[in-house]
DNA sequence: AGTATCCGCATT
DNA sequence: AATGCGGATACT
């Protein structure tokens, strides 16, 4: 069974069964696709040089039985084999395609699957299985992931721009995919599909939706309230100041540590950006950035802290941007009816908010952090309003005799965000940096120091070298919070399944969107991407140029001179197309999204859930509750194994695992601002 | 423009 | 019951 497979030599010209670089003497190009292959590795290895000149690989050569072959050489069958599909007046052009991918790529099996997976579902048919089909349409041929920076050839298939150079590099001329000619202007200048980058940010993000079940906080009597704060009769003297909350828009529970993803953002499925501005810490509150509408930290003691504010309210803080000193509370008498008051009194401890800072900083959690416009001595304060400036670790802490001669407790602040932080212009987030000198912790007057802690352990929120960003290393803590029933448990199922309906449609508008053709603004069918990285209709492209022809005849005075070639530019961009209008190919994988996002938004518009008519809803759930639901992504899970080549499980696994490409070479290197 | 005062709300 | 890096207002 193992002897069977043959593997040729892959990117770098590793023999990708063997694992070694075979010498160029040891080498056997395949003179149909012109792949490298390495002799000793081949089972039938070609007898004589003159044969090897013309030798096929098994690719090439093995073709599926289902294709009607004539004999057995290679090369000028696939052709006569394509030209039969072309030829085939009972296929739709989708359907061509699809055959035209089966013969040069030999996967007739895994295809079949799919047919079969469709029929056997029918209309059974989740949203998961598209998005998730929809990763593994989109994966890069030569890393087996999403392609960063995506390109596509005139042929149709997408890679990533560093793999699809890499290639080229190499002195490869044709499609991995279907062994197709690259044209020389796309080979020396690929350009970025800008569609398909769109597409691929959002399937990440519904990738991410469907990974694992997203943690949901409902809010008590969240519903009820208005989506601005409001004042109550009795506390309608001071407007504002003593307003109670609108409603909190974010579905994270109180005690959630970290950014506020998109899945919990069931409005603008968005999530909480670095940079987001609010009017006041009661706007800041309802996205749940930091939820004490006074208090400056947000935390249990014994549990940790989730948020901090910097808003000026303790003379002690100092502000560095990247990396900030924050004061603890507390210190200061309250009595009275005062709810602040700059003067300390006595000294703070580590207790309460200060003891929840603390805990954060030993687990090395993630910390949110907010400027407050209130904050004038730092040059990092926005203007106006409360904005979110990501996390920050805590790396360290301890107490010391503040400017009014009482201790305070001071927490060594460090960004960590995989976003860049407001003030930058830097296209990626922070990178593990040294710890900034804090020139208390220098000075001679070390004595003051006291009850420092460092962390002892590792952080449970750190960077991932492989990944290229931070994320949790340890599971994060386990929310305390009970979820509030909303008494009838119907409700709560119901709103739940009504805010996944609202992201996953939100997905789709957003992905149909970016889909239009540039001719007739509509929803792209048969999506063609030109080699200037343009998407159209292949209807309207062809329409664009109708009664064009490539060349020209010219006639001077009744003799006629040698025909000239007709210019067609690209109706988006100067760029000559002529050559590639000749013979058009759409993007078959760009198709196939914009197919299953439209069947989706077609299911959710017949869906009876999807509008509130509750009887109908109710019976809605019942047959399509949450425990159907695992076992379809269970299954979907076990049908991408059975689909991945054996030898490649390994890596497809893990691949998959990781919820973005680890192209990190690409992202740093690359000059350009694509994104 | 800065600040003292006051009090409602959310959370511990 | 106690605490709190808000916010409008009236005043310097």
């Amino acid at each position: 069974m193992d002897h069977a497979i043959q593997l040729p030599c892959d990117g770098d010209g590793l023999c990708m069964k063997c694992k070694t670089k075979p010498p160029t003497e040891e080498t056997v190009t395949c003179c149909t696709c012109i792949t490298p292959w390495h002799v000793s590795c081949l089972i039938e290895p070609p007898p004589t040089i003159a044969s090897a000149l013309v030798w096929v690989c098994t690719d090439c050569s093995g073709l599926p039985e289902s294709v009607p072959l004539g004999n057995a050489t290679g090369g000028g069958d696939l052709v006569s084999a394509i030209r039969a599909i072309e030829a085939d007046e009972t296929l739709t052009e989708r359907e061509k395609a699809r055959k035209r991918q089966e013969l040069v790529s030999g996967r007739v099996e895994e295809e079949d699957e799919e047919e079969k997976k469709k029929k056997r579902k029918g209309k059974e048919r989740t949203s998961e299985d598209d998005v998730s089909a929809l990763l593994d349409k989109f994966s890069c041929s030569f890393c087996m992931q999403l392609p960063e920076r995506p390109v596509s050839t005139p042929c149709g298939h997408n890679f990533c721009l560093a793999c699809f150079e890499k290639w080229i590099k190499q002195g490869k001329r044709t499609c991995i995919k279907c062994r197709n000619i690259i044209p020389a202007k796309m080979a020396s200048q690929p350009r970025i599909n800008s569609a398909l980058v769109a597409a691929i940010r959002m399937a990440k993000l519904s990738k991410s939706t469907i990974a694992g079940p997203t943690e949901v906080h409902q809010y008590k009597q969240n519903e009820d309230r208005p989506d601005k704060a409001y004042t109550t009769e009795r506390a309608q003297k001071a407007g504002k100041a003593n307003a109670a909350s609108g409603k909190i828009f974010v579905t994270v529970p109180p005690d959630h540590f970290g950014p506020i993803p998109a899945e919990n953002d069931p409005q603008r499925h968005q999530g909480v950006l670095v940079g987001e501005c609010w009017e006041d810490r009661m706007e800041c509150r309802q996205w749940g950035a930091h939820l004490p509408h006074v208090s400056g930290i947000a935390g249990q003691s014994g549990y940790g802290a989730q948020s901090v504010a910097l808003s000026g309210g303790y003379q002690d803080d100092e502000d560095h941007g990247e990396w900030f000193l924050y004061t603890g509370s507390g210190g200061r008498d309250l009595s009275g009816n005062k709810r602040t008051n700059k003067d300390q009194s006595f000294d703070q401890k580590f207790e309460k908010m200060n003891e929840a800072l603390r805990v954060s900083c030993k687990k090395g959690y993630p910390v949110r952090v907010v400027r407050s416009h209130k904050e004038k001595r730092s040059s990092y304060a926005p203007e106006k309003g409360v904005r979110y400036d990501g996390v920050y670790r805590i790396e360290k802490c301890w107490r010391k005799p503040g400017i009014q001669g009482f201790k305070v407790c001071r927490y060594l602040f460090v960004r960590c965000d995989n976003e860049p932080a407001p003030w930058t212009s830097d296209e990626y987030g922070d990178r593990p940096r040294p710890l900034p000198s804090v020139k208390e912790l220098k000075d001679k007057k070390l004595k003051d120091i006291t009850d420092t802690t460092d962390r002892k352990e590792s952080p449970s929120w750190d960077f991932d070298e492989e990944d290229g960003r931070w994320k949790w290393k340890k599971p994060p803590p386990l929310s305390q919070k009970r979820r509030v029933e909303t008494g009838n448990p119907e409700d709560w199922k119901r709103s739940r399944k009504i805010i996944r309906q609202a992201q996953k449609s939100s997905v789709r508008d957003k992905l149909l969107k970016e889909f239009s053709c540039l001719i007739c603004s509509q929803v792209m069918s048969l999506p063609i991407t030109t080699p200037c990285a343009h998407n159209f209709c292949k209807v309207c492209l062809e329409g664009a140029f109708a009664g064009k022809t490539l060349v020209r005849e010219r006639s001077r005075g009744g003799r006629s001179l040698r025909s000239q070639k007709n210019i067609m530019l690209c109706p988006s961009c100067p760029t000559d197309i002529s050559d590639f209008l000749q013979n058009l190919q759409v993007n078959r994988e760009l198709m196939d999204v914009i197919e299953s996002l439209k069947r989706e938004t077609e299911e959710i518009a017949e869906d009876p859930a999807a509008d509130l008519s509750e009887e109908e809803a109710a019976n809605e759930i019942e047959e399509n509750s949450d425990p159907a639901d695992e076992t379809e992504a269970e299954r979907a899970c076990k049908r991408k194994k059975v689909d991945t080549n054996p030898e490649g499980v390994k890596e497809a696994e893990g691949a998959q695992k990781e919820d973005s490409p680890s192209s990190t070479l690409q992202i740093q290197t690359s000059d350009e601002d694509l994104y």
